[in-house]
DNA sequence: GCTAAATAGTTTAAAGTTAAACTAAATTAG
DNA sequence: CTAATTTAGTTTAACTTTAAACTATTTAGC
């Protein structure tokens, strides 16, 4: 084995290695963040919950399951819990899809649109004050590293 | 209103939501990234027992309960179960504290060290794969921003 | 010393997730 | 046009996590 195949291995350890480190402190902030989160959400709603009435208010206005399970990066299974949640609640409605007898169309309601609003000024007090914690420049340099992470 | 206490408000409302949507990229990122990684792993070992064993072989050579479940932000509960599913694979002992009736020691078993390696071994390709596409500075340099965020 | 409070672990219930099996509808092939 | 395949959603089982209740032990206060 060559010197400069034999550095490569050690980069790729040191590398593999690296990366375990990153994914464990992404998965113990994710963990940490997501119950503190939701401890401040109203209706009892939870984060993906939320991520759901978020997604609707900033992307479509409608979109079937499987575009939601898409979007959310979760299991079909995941959506059919989180919208069953939802619809009980009111925040939403699922009707079924005029052009399609097998998929269903998901809408937000006014309630449902209120509810992330109040969401949100229910949360912001906890994120503020993480965010005075957290020189604002350096959440702008990490959440595009974020995003290349997540699409690989 | 000032001006200032204004503008004040903005930022804190950009920086929120900027706080929002980074925990939400974190949550996807740690879901995605655990499912895949158990995927590889070997034994049918979990991540959170995987990050145990890999404890043992990082800080320390044995432990309370309470100790590891600090150590991995988990609660109690969390880590009971895990170490049972540990314990019945073989992979540590747990035995009273001679020191402390109420207290056990958790303890890296051989067969226990070797699985962590072997783990390793069967992660890595996953691991390279993903650290082929992303420069190795940009971890280098996420990795304090992230732990910062943690202590947070 | 003895009682009260704190601490260590376990257990239970409620949630949420994945993966796989399943139903029903739409496409594609032949 | 019919049969096979693919696709959309639901359901189920297994598992993990948190929070809270509970047991047992240790430490503090008086």
């Amino acid at each position: 084995m060559s010197k400069s195949m034999e550095q490569e291995k050690a980069d790729a350890n040191v590398s593999g290695e690296l990366v375990f480190r990153l994914f464990n402190e992404i998965g113990i902030i994710a963990q940490l963040s997501t119950t503190r989160f939701e401890r401040s959400l109203p209706y009892g709603m939870s984060r993906p919950q939320f991520s759901i009435l978020n997604w609707f208010c900033r992307v479509d206005d409608q979109a079937s399951p499987g575009r939601l399970a898409q979007a959310m990066e979760v299991t079909k299974g995941a959506i059919t819990n989180s919208l069953k949640k939802l619809e009980a609640k009111n925040f939403i409605t699922v009707s079924p899809d005029e052009n399609s007898g097998r998929q269903k169309v998901v809408r937000l309601t006014p309630e449902g649109r209120r509810a992330r609003d109040e969401a949100i000024l229910c949360a912001r007090p906890a994120f503020e004050q993480i965010s005075q914690s957290l020189p604002a420049e350096a959440l702008i340099t990490l959440m595009p590293e974020l995003e290349k992470i997540r699409k690989v």
